[in-house]
DNA sequence: TTGCTCCTCACGTCACGTGAGGTGGC
DNA sequence: TTGCTCCTCACGTCACGTGAGGTGGC
């Protein structure tokens, strides 16, 4: 078990993201770094959370939804209540997902269509100077 | 041709979006409506210009770009300038789709690790509580 | 008079971005 | 002294949402 500790700038290269932004998710109660002085230090545990609140937005979950899961996950570690939580977020993003699958063909083939229209037209405008 | 007119309530109702909505789309420079005092008349026209808005917005374009879209066509309708340009846009955004799709489909696999894993957590309390 | 639709401010929301101005240790 | 990283305000951005307060015609 190392003890390793970061500053924000080591933590913000590390996961890709603006040091605002991990300020931000402190602001809004997601995350609680020690601090020396003014300066934030952020221990392994900070990071796994920072890692958690990173997939939550890649899966959907609005900062807000994230910190209702962090406090579930304190409060009834390992509980029913927690777990069923989860498992109905999970089940909604899922179904999300699928609808954004099927959106995203649509526009698809939508995007193809115009592109077609704007190729023939200028092609049309091509021939017009030819001719 | 019929001249048909509409009411911001009538455009917006047909249209599934809020009077606030169309009326910041005015704010932005992406539409014009004729006035009768204070009350906003939409033409045809105008009918037409939010469809492609809504379209845009739905292929991922911001409102800015939807308003360059619209100011290249009014300045320069039909034009090779116009045309590369939209084909352009349409190309990129077909990358950026492309994109999501990876995504989604990786997330899909991510959330139902996550299902899983909570799955079989809640078994495993049941089955403690029952042993 | 009541209801409905319309209007104009103007502040709120979400997830940060972007300076401004200043501190601390090598 | 210069450079680097850190800090705290605090206003800006994007696409609207949401009242507040008022008007106009059936």
């Amino acid at each position: 078990m190392k003890e390793q500790n970061f500053s924000i700038g080591e933590l913000s290269k590390a996961m890709d993201i603006t040091p605002r932004t991990i300020r931000f998710y402190e602001e809004q109660g997601l995350l609680n770094p020690s601090r020396i002085g003014q300066k934030r230090i952020y221990s392994n545990k900070d990071l796994v959370r920072l890692k958690l609140i990173l997939r939550g937005k890649r899966l959907g979950f609005s900062l807000s939804e994230t910190r209702t899961l962090f406090d579930l996950y304190d409060t009834h570690h390992n509980s029913q209540a927690q777990l069923q939580a989860m498992l109905k977020m999970t089940a909604e993003k899922k179904f999300q997902m699928q609808l954004q699958l099927q959106d995203i063909e649509i526009l698809m083939t939508e995007l193809h269509e115009v592109e077609a229209r704007c190729q023939s037209e200028l092609n049309a405008l091509t021939q017009a100077a030819v001719s």
